[in-house]
DNA sequence: CTTCACATGTGAATCTTTTAACAATTTAAT
DNA sequence: ATTAAATTGTTAAAAGATTCACATGTGAAG
């Protein structure tokens, strides 16, 4: 039980959180550091590694209790808070996040929309409003989010991104193909969807080189 | 200039990429490893170093000319081919990524999505064609597919992918928050969206940790 | 033509991450 | 009650990635 937890091991929690998820829902209780390892395609000694750093839940001779870490890697990950999120840009991207049902069940509700469309001005079915981006600092600053969902043009990112700095954001989980410029007091992550096409690509083009 | 890329290295070539071609679109025609480092939060001696990986391209006192470079690592990303591919789940992700326009520009053409929703069957206003997925092994074989996008929900997600496998597919670009066990040769990209939000979710919840 | 500032390529040093190894503990079987 | 098999936590070693430092080459200015 070390306590840090690097960089390495962070960007692997989401994904011990979702086998775990899995397993529990399956009713499988106890798991071993080698099957879990055998799942995730990681080695077993990394895994005893990786749970070692938030300590003490393995029992020697029987591996770990699945229900118990997932849990503590839920609270790790924050997932035990709420978070209200703003959608700007509705298009097919901003609505397929704001639709994605397994986002509201973990705690992340799409409370409101922004576009620059006025044709898709209005309050939608499931009762989400939505707005036009010109009203973003009259609105958002009431709205108490704490997640903005950055889905407009890339020529559009920056700009936008700016404007929500502004209005009080200070987390943007950003769907535009760009690098974002902004404060260190906010935190951006992106998706980057064609950099993972792209990457895709060049293995299918050099299906020799190992993969390390 | 080693020749050998690294895994690492691979992982940043996208950006590389996206960075370039920005650049060349704004007229710029060179650039140094400072600049360049500034823009992607990179030192200029990492760039430096991946640079030379596949090297020869920099010029002492000057820097690396853009478009060159640009053109080389799409090469290198294998963006100089044509990909036709097959989206399985016509959903909202299905299809926000077959309307996506970039995708279609660097040579990734969608052209067929397949669904269990009957409701869906229809040819669309782009002429692409939405397809029973029970007739998934009798029509994709003739298609000459060469990246199947899954996105499907996540129960199907493990069975689809053996059927694509089954059909001939050796690339699968995955959004189903699933990791999909599969026979070496077949490549698998996964988008895995939700994490992200995970890895905000942490941040936001350790403004602390020092990230490295 | 000389000089100066700039910026690369590269080898070595440092830091990080992964893997290996094993003593210690638990479970289950006889 | 003993023993055998399983499996962790942890330390140490190996591998990999990043940063540093500097010699070397280039271009521009005087």
């Amino acid at each position: 039980m070390n306590g840090y937890v690097s960089d390495a091991v962070v960007r692997r929690l989401p994904g011990y959180y979702r086998h775990l998820r899995e397993l529990e829902e399956n009713g499988v209780v106890q798991i071993s550091s080698q099957e879990l390892g055998e799942r995730m395609s990681l080695t077993p000694s990394q895994i005893r590694q990786d749970i070692n750093c938030f300590g003490g839940f393995g029992r020697q001779g029987y591996g770990y209790p699945v229900h118990e870490l997932k849990e503590h890697i839920g609270e790790i990950l924050g997932l035990n808070r709420k978070h209200r999120m703003a959608i700007i840009g509705a298009g097919r991207i901003g609505n397929a996040v704001s639709r994605y049902p397994s986002f509201r069940r973990e705690g992340f509700e799409t409370v409101a929309m922004f576009d620059s469309d006025p044709a898709l001005m209005t309050e939608e079915d499931d009762g989400i409003g939505i707005y036009d981006i010109s009203r973003l600092e009259e609105l958002l600053p009431e709205m108490d989010i704490s997640i903005a969902v950055l889905a407009v043009p890339a020529t559009a990112a920056q700009k936008t991104a700016d404007r929500l700095y502004a209005c009080g954001v200070r987390a943007i989980w950003n769907f535009a193909p760009v690098d974002l410029q902004h404060p260190a007091d906010m935190e951006v992550v992106n998706v980057h969807m064609s950099d993972t096409l792209h990457i895709l690509s060049y293995r299918m083009a050099h299906p020799d080189a190992d993969r390390k």
